[in-house]
DNA sequence: ATCACTGTATACAGATTAGTATAATGATGC
DNA sequence: GCATCATTATACTAATCTGTATACAGTGAT
């Protein structure tokens, strides 16, 4: 049972979201987690794999709290759909919150070949996808134009949220969210 | 009539938006400007200084290119809010549009105590307490709601639009802004 | 005890970066 | 013709970055 793996991935990620990721350099990555170049370089074979472990890891577990979450605590399609961004301010506002790492990586590598801008624009994709999947559940009838306007909210929340913490921008997004919805319901 | 300094301005502007502002060199600026080093430094003390001054120049760009469309475009206070999102569109999808500075760099320098954050950060803050003017002479009554609410769309919007050229999502934004825009007036 | 394995420590190569020093160029005005 | 000024050209420093090479330490199994 190593965990350095585990440890290198989670400080890696807590510096890509305070300092920001090109600002990071390895050398600071492994003094904070308490390793060394050598033992980073054996998991993750270049800079630019740990990026993207990063990324995949930090989608993952964001979807899979969502999907549990959602799972759990509702039962009808409709219900998922209005619960959704309760859901998202609580994880915006828990205090592991480390951000989402596609707004931030989209940003830093606006290359359309680079493969690190490639993953985080399909993950941005992938999250528009799952709205679209519970409006379609919930029987609304311009899914797509909905799901395109929720993550829309989701991504400036998240955008001004990171940019001032606490800024209460989370608390709007979910009563936009809820016009919206109530909107597209009754069309 | 130099001209120098505004070619170095607006030619950093352009490789910011398009490989990242740490991912540009002084030294590719110079050479896509053509011009030296030398007078980079002349003009601008230091890279932290050219690129303040790029986001400078650039949030004044579209504040005084918005504030003259609305000026000249509309009569009543409240017709200025609905057509707020179209002209945004209007500059979103024109051909030279090269982003929006403040929401890149604050993604880029996330530590607030970084003079760009901070200006950044400050240049968010105002584009929202303009739409919260506009709100206020349309005789919204939640003006700090709503506000919120349409600068997180624009910021969603053009992060989008940023992320994939062309995406409509700027379509979407704007017909989300009028459902809120009416929810806002009728209450 | 020896072998294999994981990780440490450290030094280094090679590339890139921001910023500076110095000399040369070229045009303008007097 | 001469001085002034902006700009160029080029070389350099010093720092930083990713990635690697090498020698060493600890641990567990057989």
């Amino acid at each position: 049972m190593t965990g350095l793996r585990e440890k290198i991935l989670t400080t890696a990620s807590n510096l890509f979201q305070t300092q920001g990721i090109n600002s990071t350099g390895v050398d600071t990555i492994v003094a904070v987690a308490g390793t060394t170049k050598m033992t980073l370089y054996k998991y993750f074979g270049s800079k630019e794999v740990l990026i993207l472990e990063v990324l995949k890891q930090g989608h993952l577990d964001f979807q899979n709290w969502l999907n549990d979450k959602l799972s759990n605590n509702t039962k009808q399609p409709s219900e998922k759909l209005q619960k959704l961004f309760d859901y998202i301010e609580e994880w915006v506002t828990s205090p592991d919150f480390h951000g989402v790492g596609f707004i931030k990586a989209s940003a830093e590598f606006p290359q359309e070949d680079n493969p690190v801008h490639q993953l985080s624009s399909q993950q941005s994709q992938q999250f528009k996808q799952y709205i679209h999947h519970l409006a379609t559940e919930a029987n609304i009838k311009d899914a797509e134009g909905l799901s395109l306007q929720l993550s829309l909210i989701f991504e400036g929340a998240v955008q001004a949220e990171q940019m001032k913490r606490g800024s209460g921008a989370i608390k709007y997004a979910k009563t936009a969210a809820k016009i919206l919805i109530d909107g597209a319901s009754t069309q």
